[in-house]
DNA sequence: TAGATTGTTAATCGATTAACAATC
DNA sequence: TAGATTGTTAATCGATTAACAATC
């Protein structure tokens, strides 16, 4: 499609867009490369849906935020659809990464594969034990949480993942703004303050077995 | 408060509470714990939504789902309403934990400190690495996947937490769901498919970074 | 052409916020 | 009592679904 009509300046958002429109944004991009791996050269907004338990209408109501990317009577070419959505995503490229922490979570996410597969590379880790500085860890640099701002402008890093204890975190995310970077996430069980401008995505793990817990506990017909 | 009045049966949920709720209320409690560390008795519905940017008017609604736990005119008893979250989260009791897959972020997930302190306590570790079995971890025994079954019959586990490779995942999330477990949480990168009477909680770690990096290049005046 | 599926508008549904009587 | 804050209802706002003309 890539329609060049007046809608509006490719990759900035038009209107206010939901945040729920750009989760299921990330789980369309997941399950169209799968697709792809299955050798599906096409598909349509009823399978896609049908494959995360979604209508029909709702995925081509949350594409129409972005843009017209499909082809009435036919559907989408899933190759075109998922560079269209890295695109939105801004995964087309790849980000350096910077993780500050390296407790058993942290380390634990350095050696995380799935990271690089979808454009993000942890580029260098941070930590205040001086055992730990300069070590490799899967051929990542670590750092002394006093060069923060230093590495962050020399390696041109934006987002950063934090993975202190609870306690920590708060003071590593004042440092991480100082230092420029623009999106945080967090996955220390405290809610950060940062500034407007800087962006934030938290991961509670705890929090996510206790919405489990509650699922299972008040099941329908299971009191 | 603990109303005797005609409600419902207590813990068992009288309308469909949205997802939404749940999420908060899980946020609720953190803050609560968090204001009592910080040696404070009582609270309310302003500082509490403060704390975490929502309205007083959203946190009172979210309580009323399940019933009354402020005084008018007073507030709320951090403590009181640390126990009725509880309660309606099913975290009032310790939970027995199944962990399935020893990678990276298996065994990282198997030393994290924030679920015990949440009510949940991993109790056995599963993998096929021949290598690994009977190995103790954490104090953890670390079985075969084949006894997954009987295990957690002998151990009367409900909860899974799910850390194997894309590829495994659904074979293991049937596996889980033929040992009678009741809820995963699922780490692998994919949709698991299960039967309605099994709840699952998903994250992805990739797409939470995909969420920032969205926000990050579309941010409002910054294209 | 007939059939299929999009993009989009209108209708529906649900969730958030505002307002206020009841209460301490 | 006056002031504060709850629980709850009504009003607003936003998101999802249904429907359909346009398109291939």
């Amino acid at each position: 499609m890539e329609d060049s009509r007046e809608k509006q300046p490719q990759s900035a958002v038009e209107a206010n867009v939901p945040q729920a429109v750009v989760s299921r944004l990330s789980l369309y991009l997941r399950e169209l490369q799968r697709l792809v791996q299955d050798c599906h050269a096409m598909t349509n907004s009823t399978q896609l849906g049908a494959l995360l338990g979604f209508t029909d209408a709702q995925v081509r109501k949350d594409l129409a935020y972005f843009g017209q990317f499909g082809y009435p009577g036919i559907g989408y070419r899933c190759e075109e659809l998922i560079a269209a959505i890295k695109k939105i995503l801004g995964t087309d490229r790849s980000w350096p990464v910077a993780m500050v922490g390296l407790g058993n979570l942290g380390r634990a996410l350095l050696h995380y594969r799935g990271f690089s597969q979808r454009g993000f590379r942890i580029v260098a880790a941070f930590d205040i034990d001086v055992d730990k500085i300069g070590e490799l860890v899967e051929g990542i640099e670590v750092f002394h949480r006093d060069d923060l701002a230093e590495v962050v402008a020399v390696k041109g890093i934006r987002l950063a993942i934090v993975a202190v204890p609870g306690a920590a975190a708060q003071a590593i995310a004042d440092s991480l703004v100082a230092a420029g970077i623009e999106g945080v996430l967090n996955f220390a069980p405290v809610t950060l303050a940062l500034p407007d401008h800087v962006s934030r995505v938290g991961v509670d793990l705890a929090i996510e077995l206790e919405q489990l817990s509650f699922a299972v506990v008040n099941r329908p017909e299971n009191p």
